[in-house]
Parts: C-alpha cells; sequence; structure tokens
RNA sequence: GGGCCCGUAGCUCAGCUUGGUGGAGCGCCCGGCUGAUAACCGGGAGGUCGGGGGUUCAAAUCCCCCCGGGCCCA
C-alpha cells in the first residue's frame, strides 16, 4: 500500500471542494444512475418554490432523503430519484401582488392576468433554481437537472385527468359550503389555512326574539356576531337541556337553567323569578319573530322559518343562553343543521365582506367594521337587546394577510372525499408508518375526514377543467389537452389562466358553446398528484405502470394533514388505493431556544451561511444523529463537536494508512482468511464488532432509524477501533521486522475501516469518497470508480463471536476500575507495575480474565495480572475497629469506657475475630462481654505495597512493589518520552534512525543502560553514548523527578 | 376543546417498546500521554429523570391527573 493520507493537513472544506470536482469530472452521479437493479420508487415531497433560500430543516428532509437514497444505491438498487417543486398557490401570488405594489384581485385585473401569471412563473423559476443548486451543495444526489414541475403543461394535464376520475366515479359536485373567507384576498380557504388566530375584540349582546303569539315573551340568544343576525333563519336548542321560563320586570325570557345565574349577573339583573323549568324538547317548533323583519329585505321571505329546532350538535350549556341563533350561511353547525331540516341558506356577504342588497338598510356596509354596530344600534331601539358588552376572543384571521375571516357560504367545486372514507381507512392501514405513532395521528385524521373544497377563485393556479355550456348550462369535464382539442378547442401554448379561459369548446350535450369555470384548483390538489403526475401519467403509462407504488416518501410531522393525506386521497380516487408503502416522519428545525426559526424572529440561520461555516458533511452527521421523528434543536456548539469527530475519523485512517504502507501492506494478499492463524484475541474482537456494526447498521437504516445507524458509526470508530484496537496495537505495528502478528494487525484493520468507510458513505458522502479514493481504490484490484458505486458489506455471521465481545467490554470495564484505582494511588500510568491481583465477583468476569490476561496487562501498564479468590486478600488484610459509640454505650451503659479501654488495647484481635466468627468474648470487671459486628465499624487494611480498590464486579489489588527492572523500565521511558520528543522537534521522519546521548542523574543513566536494548528500538537508535552530546547533536536538559539528565540526538 | 409527540447532569441528547444499581459527548476540576498530535487518554464533581397520584416487592420506564413546549385540528 501506498500513503497517500498522511503529510497533508486535514482540511475537510479543501476535501468536499476535491471531490465534488471529481465527481462532475467523471460523472459519477450519471454513472450511478445508469445501473440497472431493482426498482426503488422514491418520491420526492415537492419544496414550495416560494423563496430563494432554503431553511435548514428543508436541508435535514434533503439530507435524510439522500442517505436513504444512496443507502440503497448501495444495496443494489435503481433508485428513482427526481426531486419536485410545487409552485402554484396563493403564498406566491401574494409575493407577487406585494412586488408589483397591488392589493387586491381588481388591480390583477387591471395589471392583466397575463402579466401577473408571467410574473410568477418568472419568480418560481429563479427561486427553484437557487433551492436546487443548494440541496446539490449539501450532496443531496437527486436529479437536479429534470425535476418535476407542477406549473408545466404535462402536470397540469395530468391534474385535470383525477378531476376528470372524480367525476366519472360520481365525486365532483357543486355546492354551497360554509367556508373561510378572506374578504381581503377574495378566495375561500381550505379548513387547514385556517390557521392564524388574533386576539380580536367583539361585541357581545343578548338578543330577545319575540315568541309569535305571547305578549312580552321572548327566546334569549347570545351572539358575538350581530351582523349575522338579519341572516338569521332559526333557533336550536338541545332537547336534554333544561330550560326555564324566567320573569325579569314585566318581561319573560326563555334561556337555559344552567346558564340562568350567570347571563343574569353578567347583565346586571338581580331581580328574577323562575316561571318553570323544562327539557328543551318541550321548545321544539316554538315560532318567533325577527325583530329586524322590517329593515332586512330577505327577512319577509323567511317568516315561516322562523322557529326553535333540535340540534344538539350546536348548543352547549357552558357558554350563552343555551338557545343558539342560526345563520345557515354563516355558520358550520348552521348550515349542516340548516341542510338537514331543508331550511334555506342564506348568505348576506359578499366576496369583499360588505352586506349584499338582500340585506336591505345594511346593504353595502362592511360586515365587522359597520354592520355590526348598526345591527346593535336597531335592535337596541327596538327594544330587542337584552344587553351588550365587549369581548376579546381568539378570531381566525387569514394567514397571509392577517384579515379577519368570515364564515360565508360560498358556491364551490367539491369532491366527496367522505365517500371514501373507508378506502382511506383501509389503504391506510396497509401503509408501513414510521415511526408508528404516525399511524395512529393519521387514522384520527382519517375518522373525520370532509369532502374538499377544491376551487378557488384565483388566478397561479391549475385551471378547474370545467367547462359550462352557455345554451343549455350543463357543464363538461375536461381530462386532457387531446379531449379539450376534439372538442373544438383551440388549445393555448400555456394551460394557465388567462389563456385558458379563452377557450370555447362545443358542449357534448347541445352543441353549444361551452366556456369554463374561471376557477384555479386548491394548490394542495397539485402535489397530491405527484405519485402519477411526475411520471407523465396518463400520457405516459408505462413509466408509472412500472414504479408504483411509491417504495418510500418522507417529510416532517405537519405534513400529515398536509402531503401524507392529499396523495392518499388522490391516489384512492384515480386508482382507489395508496400511493405509497411506507412513510418516514421527521421533526421540525427549531432554534437554539427550542423556538421556531423564523426570518421575522431574527433566529433564522442562512443555509449560505451554514454551509460556509461548516464543512457539509459535519453539517449531514449532525442532522444525520439527530432523532428523526423528533424535533431538532440547531446547535452551532453541536456542529463544533461533530468537527471534532471527523479529525479522530481522519486521524485513524492516516495512522493506518502511514503504517500499511510503511510496511508495504497489501490487503488483497493479505485478508484475514489469510492471517487467520495469527489473529490474537483483540483482532478477533475487532473483526467479530464489525460483523455486528455491520448488521445493526443494516437494522437501523432498513427500519428507516437513520439516528441509530450514525451513532453506531461514531462509537464504532472512535471507541472501538481509535480508542482502544489502536491503541492496543501499536507495540505489534512498531516492530521493525515483518512479523505475521502485525500482519494480522493491518488486516484485521483494513478490514474494519473498509467495512466502516462504505456504510459512511451515505451518511457522510465527501469524506467518504475522497478516504476511498486515497485508500482503498488503489489497494484493491476491481474497486469501483467511486465509493458510493460500490456495494454495502453484509454481515457475516459466522465472524460474530457474542461471547468475545462481551468478555472483552468487561475487561474494559475492569481496566477503567484498574486505572482509576492506580489514579488515586498516585501511580502514573507509564511506570509499569508488577502485578494486577483480580477477585472477580462474577464467573463471567473470571473466564474474561483468565482468557484475556494480556489484553487487561496491556491496558493497564501492569507486567502480569493474576487471579485469586478472596481467599488470598484475606491473608494479607488486616482489620482496624472503629468502636460505634451510640450501640457501644446503649448496651453497656456504665461499663462503656471499660468496654472501650479494651477494643482499643486488643484491636486487632477483637476486629479478627469479628470478622472470622462475629463476635468476640472477654471479661471486663468480672462481666463477660459479647461484642459483635453491630457495636463496630470494621475497616480492613492492606499492606503498604498493595493498592486496593472494590468495585461491583471485582476486588481489584495491584502490587506497587517494583523489581530494580521495572524500575529501570520506568526511568527509561521517561528518558524515551522526551527523546521521542526531540526527534519531533528536530523534524526527523518517523523511519529515520539516530544516535542517542544520555548523561546527567547516575540512576537515570544507569537505568538507560540496563534498558538499552529497549530504548534503542523504540527510538530507533542505531547507538547509545553515556558522555555529552557531541557538537551539533540536538541536545537538551530535561528534569525528571529531580534528577538532571541531558539528552542529545542526530540523525545516524 | 380534541388528537399525536417532547420534557433525563450547566448544555446537547441516549435509556422508556419488554419495570430491577440512571448513561454518553461537551463544559468544569484533577491527573496522564506525546511515533494519529491545532490531537488524544484516564479520574472526579455534577441528576427532586417536569410536578402530583396510582399499580408493583420494585417505576425514568406501566396507568391517571396536572404544568411547560411542538405539530395538526376544532
Amino acid at each position: 500500500m501506498q500513503d497517500r493520507l498522511s503529510g497533508e493537513k486535514y482540511d475537510q472544506f479543501m476535501i468536499e471542494a476535491e471531490v465534488k470536482e471529481f465527481w462532475e469530472r467523471e460523472k459519477v452521479y450519471e454513472q450511478v444512475r445508469r445501473r440497472k437493479g431493482r426498482k426503488f420508487y422514491f418520491l420526492d415531497g415537492p419544496p414550495y418554490a416560494s423563496a430563494k433560500s432554503i431553511h435548514v430543516g428543508t436541508a435535514w428532509n434533503k439530507v435524510i432523503k439522500d442517505a436513504v437514497i444512496r443507502y440503497h444505491r448501495m444495496l443494489g438498487y435503481s433508485v428513482w430519484d427526481k426531486p419536485g417543486y410545487d409552485t402554484h398557490g396563493l403564498p406566491i401570488e401574494v409575493k407577487i401582488e406585494q412586488s408589483l405594489g397591488i392589493k387586491s384581485k381588481k388591480e390583477i385585473q387591471s395589471v392583466g392576468i397575463d402579466k401577473f401569471v408571467e410574473a410568477c412563473k418568472g419568480f418560481v423559476k429563479e427561486n427553484m433554481e437557487a433551492m436546487s443548486r443548494q440541496f446539490a451543495e449539501i450532496g443531496a444526489s437527486l436529479d437536479w437537472e429534470n425535476p418535476y414541475v407542477t406549473y408545466e403543461n404535462s402536470y397540469i394535464e395530468s391534474g385535470w385527468w383525477l378531476i376528470k376520475r372524480a367525476h366519472e366515479r360520481g365525486l365532483l359536485y357543486k355546492g354551497y359550503k360554509v367556508l373561510h373567507w378572506c374578504p381581503r384576498c377574495e378566495t375561500v380557504l381550505a379548513d387547514y389555512e385556517v390557521s392564524e388566530y388574533r386576539e380580536l375584540e367583539d361585541p357581545s349582546i343578548y338578543v330577545k326574539l319575540p315568541v309569535r303569539g305571547r305578549e312580552r315573551e321572548y327566546l334569549l340568544i347570545w351572539t358575538t356576531t350581530p351582523w349575522t343576525i338579519p341572516a338569521n333563519v332559526f333557533v336550536m336548542a338541545h332537547p336534554q337541556i333544561e330550560y326555564a321560563r324566567v320573569k325579569v320586570g314585566d318581561e319573560v325570557l326563555i334561556l337555559a337553567r344552567q346558564r340562568l345565574e350567570e347571563v343574569m349577573s353578567e347583565a346586571g339583573v338581580s331581580r328574577y323569578e323562575v316561571l318553570e323549568s323544562f327539557p328543551g324538547s318541550r321548545l321544539e317548533g316554538l315560532e318567533y319573530d325577527h325583530p329586524l323583519e322590517e329593515l332586512v329585505d330577505v327577512q319577509r321571505e323567511l317568516r315561516q322559518y322562523h322557529r326553535v329546532v333540535m340540534a344538539p350538535e350546536g348548543v352547549t350549556a357552558y357558554e350563552g343562553t343555551g338557545l343558539v341563533h342560526a345563520a345557515s350561511g354563516h355558520g358550520t353547525v348552521d348550515y349542516e343543521v340548516a341542510s338537514r331540516l331543508g331550511m334555506p341558506i342564506v348568505s348576506l356577504v359578499d366576496e369583499v365582506g360588505r352586506m349584499t342588497r338582500e340585506a336591505g338598510k345594511y346593504a353595502g356596509m362592511h360586515f365587522r367594521e359597520e354592520a355590526n354596530r348598526a345591527v346593535e344600534e336597531d335592535l337596541r331601539r327596538k327594544g330587542a337587546l337584552f344587553h351588550s358588552s365587549r369581548l376579546v376572543h381568539r378570531y381566525p384571521v387569514c394567514w397571509r394577510c392577517k384579515t379577519p375571516l368570515a364564515l360565508r357560504a360560498t358556491e364551490q367545486w367539491f369532491i366527496a372525499v367522505t365517500k371514501l372514507r373507508d378506502e382511506l381507512i383501509r389503504e391506510a392501514s396497509s401503509v408501513e408508518w414510521v415511526p408508528e405513532w404516525a399511524r395512529t395521528r393519521f387514522m384520527n385524521m382519517l375518522e373525520e375526514v370532509r369532502d374538499w373544497a377544491i376551487s378557488r377563485q384565483r388566478f397561479w393556479g391549475i385551471p378547474l377543467p370545467v367547462w359550462v355550456c352557455r345554451k343549455c348550462k350543463k357543464y363538461h369535464v375536461v381530462g386532457s389537452v387531446q379531449e379539450l382539442r376534439e372538442l373544438g378547442g383551440e388549445v393555448p401554448e400555456d394551460l394557465h389562466r388567462p389563456w385558458i379561459d379563452r377557450v370555447i369548446i362545443r358542449c357534448p350535450y347541445c352543441g353549444g358553446e361551452a366556456e369554463r369555470v374561471p376557477d384555479v384548483l386548491d394548490v394542495w390538489f397539485d402535489s397530491g398528484v405527484a405519485f402519477y403526475a411526475s411520471l407523465g401519467y396518463p400520457a405516459n403509462r408505462q413509466l408509472y405502470e412500472e414504479l408504483e407504488p411509491a417504495d418510500f416518501i418522507v417529510e416532517g410531522h405537519d405534513q400529515t394533514r398536509g402531503w401524507f393525506f392529499s396523495l392518499l386521497r388522490s391516489g384512492v380516487i384515480g386508482f382507489g388505493k395508496s400511493p405509497y408503502r411506507r412513510v418516514l416522519v421527521h421533526g421540525f428545525a427549531l432554534d437554539e431556544q427550542g423556538r421556531e426559526m423564523h426570518k421575522s424572529l431574527g433566529n433564522y440561520v442562512e443555509f449560505e451561511e451554514l454551509i460556509s461555516k461548516v464543512p457539509r458533511d459535519v453539517v449531514r452527521l449532525w442532522l444525520l444523529s439527530s432523532t428523526v421523528w423528533e424535533d431538532l434543536r440547531f446547535s452551532w456548539k453541536g456542529l463544533e463537536q461533530t468537527a471534532r469527530d471527523f479529525t479522530v475519523f481522519w486521524n485513524t485512517f492516516v495512522f493506518a494508512s502511514t503504517y500499511m504502507s510503511l510496511d508495504a501492506f497489501d490487503p488483497e494478499e493479505s485478508s484475514i482468511e489469510s492471517v487467520e492463524s495469527y489473529l490474537e484475541p483483540v483482532d478477533r474482537w475487532l473483526i467479530s464488532r464489525t460483523n455486528s456494526l455491520i448488521a445493526q447498521y443494516h437494522e437501523a437504516m432498513g427500519g428507516l432509524r437513520p439516528h441509530d445507524a450514525v451513532r453506531a458509526l461514531r462509537s464504532f470508530l472512535l471507541e472501538d477501533v481509535s480508542r482502544f484496537y489502536v491503541r492496543l496495537i501499536r507495540r505489534r505495528v512498531w516492530e521493525e521486522r515483518d512479523t505475521p502478528s502485525k500482519r494480522a494487525a493491518y488486516a484485521t484493520l483494513y478490514y474494519a475501516l473498509r467495512a466502516w468507510l462504505l456504510l459512511a458513505a451515505p451518511i457522510i458522502p465527501f469524506l467518504s469518497e475522497y478516504i476511498y479514493q486515497r485508500f482503498m481504490r488503489p489497494a484493491e484490484r476491481g474497486a469501483a470508480l467511486s465509493v458510493h458505486m460500490m456495494l454495502l458489506p453484509q454481515p457475516e455471521k459466522h465472524r460474530v463471536d457474542e461471547k468475545l465481545e462481551r468478555e472483552v467490554s468487561l475487561i474494559r470495564e475492569l481496566a477503567e476500575e484498574v486505572l482509576a484505582a492506580r489514579a488515586n494511588a498516585g501511580l502514573r500510568l507509564r511506570r509499569p507495575v508488577s502485578k494486577v491481583i483480580v477477585v472477580p465477583k462474577r464467573r463471567e468476569l473470571a473466564e474474561a480474565v483468565s482468557s484475556l490476561k494480556d489484553m487487561l496487562a496491556e491496558l493497564v501498564n501492569s507486567k502480569a495480572v493474576e487471579l485469586e479468590s478472596e481467599a488470598f486478600l484475606e491473608g494479607l488484610r488486616a482489620y482496624a475497629v472503629k468502636p460505634l459509640l451510640g450501640e457501644i454505650g446503649r448496651e453497656f451503659k456504665k461499663l462503656t469506657p471499660e468496654v472501650l479501654k479494651l477494643i482499643e488495647a486488643r484491636g486487632a484481635e477483637v476486629a479478627q475475630a469479628i470478622a472470622e466468627r462475629g463476635y468476640f468474648e472477654a471479661e471486663v470487671n468480672g462481666e463477660r462481654v459479647r461484642l459483635e459486628r453491630r457495636h463496630l465499624e470494621l475497616v480492613a487494611e492492606y499492606p503498604e505495597w498493595l493498592v486496593v480498590r472494590e468495585s461491583e464486579l471485582a476486588i481489584i489489588a495491584i502490587d506497587k512493589r517494583l523489581s530494580e527492572l521495572e524500575e529501570a523500565e520506568g526511568y527509561a521511558r521517561e528518558v524515551i518520552r522526551r527523546a521521542q520528543h526531540m526527534r519531533k522537534e528536530a523534524r526527523l521522519m518517523i523511519e529515520d534512525r539516530v544516535v542517542l546521548w544520555v548523561s546527567g542523574d547516575k540512576e537515570m543513566v544507569e537505568a538507560v543502560r540496563k534498558m538499552e536494548e529497549f530504548v534503542k528500538n523504540e527510538v530507533r537508535a542505531v547507538k547509545v553514548f553515556y558522555n555529552m552530546p557531541e557538537e551539533g547533536a540536538f541536545a537538551r536538559e530535561w528534569e525528571i523527578d529531580d534528577k538532571k539528565v541531558t539528552i542529545g540526538i542526530r540523525r545516524a
């Protein structure tokens, strides 16, 4: 092997630049993609292309995807890796409005829809290019040249196909629905878009509705939206709640019994009398008059509907009066109850938030700002206002413009998803969810699924492919461009509005002219069809049929109700099945304090900044080490620590490369099979650990737990290889001659590092490629061009020795105890000790020590390790006793001083007796005294030359006594260490030989002389002189334990 | 108001599925090493396992309630 790693300073940034250049030059990605294998259809959740800079969370998202993709490629799969972009929708329209300085739909029309839509497209294009660049930067190996883009004609056409499918299945319908409406954006908001609430102040009024045919008797209702009173149709009550007729002054009010006290106290009424109480069911059918009947045109037609109906779903006993005023066009429940009972749907607010003509006196008023006040005033004048105040409550506002929303019945197009509920549940159950709780969350959501309002009264979106005949008023759904052409439509170059709006087709029913309904589709529709639209289906059926279903998707947990759902919905509508097999849910990237990262909060970390400060692999390893489905806290410190791990990764490979090349090691010639009989326990251990790692890694990656894989990889290289194995093989590796033992160590180390390098490739693609090119590829015939074209190793079960792994881990634990004992006794590690005695407390430890004695001895720098029984220590142990005054005083009373004297005088004897038989008897002042364990504290004492430490594993005793020779070795090592330091200072090469001078303190010089062969070998000296260094030699005076020594070296 | 998730050392996080002596890294203190070295190794201090209740011989772990945070809904 040739060393291509050492001698160069480790610079991860430089490495990444070079690797990138290599990938581009050799077209590695293209070659990786071209390889054939079993299909793995990965479907990219398209990020929304509304900004140029990606969020740390978006980067995390793509890094997870990339790790999974690379992993599958290295398993031999042919991975479908087309990325996507979500490009339509209101948020982008808003940005363009802002950049054009306009504020409403009307202004867009005056600018020209064509210009507006072109601006949207241009904006999105720039964003996509910037985002792709950043994704490629962190090494996301997706097909950035050919992403799927939701605004493309082919994609739009694929979208149309699903609307047509829905229509064919009888799921498409036009209906009224009460939905949140933004009067500023002039559009309906989907349920999940109603996400922002503000604390707003509103009126809180109690209104008296006169009961028809009874004098001075009223239904009492409560509302915070006076503007809905003109649209009142009926009143809802709960059949099981108790109601009361209450006399207040000369009037009678009807309200819930349970609400009585609170309502009266709020209204400041202290004197009232309950005339009778009864269940709500008795109120059914009770008619009333509308107090504003003569001011509101539509109310004259609604007279016949004004009555109390039973509607438990709309009434609670914890708020209001228990009687709920229903405005069928302005409340969700109101609408549902009205539909059920065949009541009319009345909506009196127009698209811009003004009261309609039917609202009579209030026509033209803004619903919140003006109508509220006017209605309240009129009610007061009519004597219908029982009480009025103000209240601050959470009120929904538009998520983009913060305008308070109105509930409003509007005409929209729907897909009857509720009809598909059972299918959805069946299909979702068959999906594998990681983690498992994602399934629970998803299922809970499906239980309450609603019909899907797909239409939007906007511009930048997939046009709704519905044409309505001017003559017969029937509508026709167009499923493709070809169909459009067949119906006589002139197909525009771009399928967006406004061009598509101008397409007139022939009505298939009456032959009349049909024009398009001007709506566009909900943007959630777009990404929901990605599973087939990104493959060009149905224009190109083959690709989809080959690839479906998607084998894997992964997005943040917010997408449960988002993309995961919209995909499933589209899958079931279009194909009757789930479009994906496995789902991984990842967390949110939060800031260092655990809050959401937002530009407006000033805690936003720019991706470009991140990547300029921290190498990509470091970012990746750090991101991937976080538990994937939990939220991630951004941390510069965490990244810094991760960067430090990389220096150890690097150093480990440099170490291997340096020595293997020095010894011309050839991994192909010296495989672990070829050195089998020379493998030492530590070698067999590392080989076993390597296979355990491989198994663990596959289990983690296969189970979509990349964090577990990363943690296993990290600890293997840091703990097992670098801090343990390399330390233990140093002596073998420094051996000058070519020994089988050294070769065995190299073979083992190469085997472990090779496996690690391959396993790490999906996680840290840059560094692993770099090291592969310089360490592995030149050493192996038939190694692929790139590490990413290699196959991952599979665990070889016969090489796993669980017993050995357990034993080594016990030995490591024990070694720590010994080191702790040494540290406590001030015995430095460099000085050997003559003997470590182990008295094991567990049988498996005894076995481990007896089979791995040498390993333990090496780890703790001891000349010998001996297993002994407790009896051995007992022989060396002496006990001191400490009387426990409390116990002794309580029992011996007046005799206590005498007893204490006895203990002091015959302490050793007392201790021995109690230790051996549990008691000691003697006569004191003529009385027989019996001392037991409870009277005394026994303190074990050992000879001065023995250091003892007891742990849960064993009792450890270290013999501090050193033989003369060992003492000399200790001193010699002190000299060696300093000579090594000087070699380094003198910039000698590792393989250079030197001449050494040692002079000064007699004991030191004598020690070196005794250990001369050892010293020469360690320092690579050809000769040692015991006098002052010659002129020109590199010399220095040292002080070691108060002894002065002069050391000199010169290259031989 | 509902569903799901999170809360463990000063900081970042394992451990919880399957109850049995609480772990790692960083930081801090002490010591060591110097042939991977702008590294590294060892030792030590540091914890009401968010709070309360329950089940159990035994709870960080299982159950219930509460508090704080996240996501999604109402």
